[in-house]
DNA sequence: ATAGGGCTAGGT
DNA sequence: ACCTAGCCCTAT
């Protein structure tokens, strides 16, 4: 499991995993670990610069302990934050967080050029075209594209009852939202017509 | 590999 | 209290 490096990365900080995070703990921030949190939270989410050194620190060079000194763990859901996180609830009992990581306008605005390209369902084609590193998993694609529809007003195709959205948490713009509209509608039509006409070649 | 239901953190 | 949106799970 991939799960092995990050328990190795983490497990010096979690002190006490029931308690995290911590209000104010001592840290121990070697270089790997240093790269990891700015991978993970990005450059406006968790900056070193979040962490202070601590005053009496003899330890001269490659180490060093730092202090963190902001709550950032509390914030705004942002792009590309908190990919991984420890969630002890026992000595170790690691597992993903859910629910951080957000699609940008640019990665929106490729997903809808991809479904325009491939067409609704080849997760896999738009993926390794548009997102060949950006996203882990297909079914991301799939999943967003759902929540778009819903999120523009497209009806369900399935004839499942389901209200319409109200509010957007990360409003598109107008055009994008046309656009998306127009890709369903699209992709809705096509897939009737390949049901009515049994045998017409619609390669 | 994809569709679709379910779960739930975090925003309102 | 309710909702949105990302992630997970399962069947096909």
């Amino acid at each position: 499991m991939e799960a092995a490096e990050e328990v190795q990365i983490w497990a010096p900080i979690l002190a006490d995993p029931l308690d995290w995070p911590p209000s104010s703990v001592t840290i121990p921030l070697p270089s790997q670990v240093e790269e990891y949190f700015s991978y993970v939270y990005g450059t406006d989410g968790m900056g070193i610069s979040k962490f202070a050194p601590e005053p009496d620190d003899d330890l001269g060079g490659t180490m060093s302990n730092l202090i963190v000194k902001e709550k950032w763990w509390r914030g705004l859901r942002g792009p590309r934050k908190r990919r991984i996180f420890p969630w002890g609830t026992g000595s170790m009992n690691f597992h993903r967080r859910k629910n951080n990581e957000h699609w940008t306008h640019e990665e929106v605005k490729k997903l809808v050029k991809g479904v325009k390209a491939y067409g609704v369902g080849r997760w896999t084609m738009v993926k390794s075209r548009y997102f060949s590193a950006s996203v882990p998993d297909p079914a991301h694609l799939k999943d967003k594209w759902r929540n778009l529809l819903r999120a523009c007003g497209v009806p369900c195709a399935s004839q499942r009852k389901e209200k319409a959205q109200k509010t957007m948490f990360r409003p598109l713009d107008t055009e994008l939202i046309q656009q998306i509209q127009g890709v369903a509608i699209d992709s809705a039509s096509t897939s009737k017509m390949k049901k009515h006409r049994g045998k017409g070649t619609t390669s």
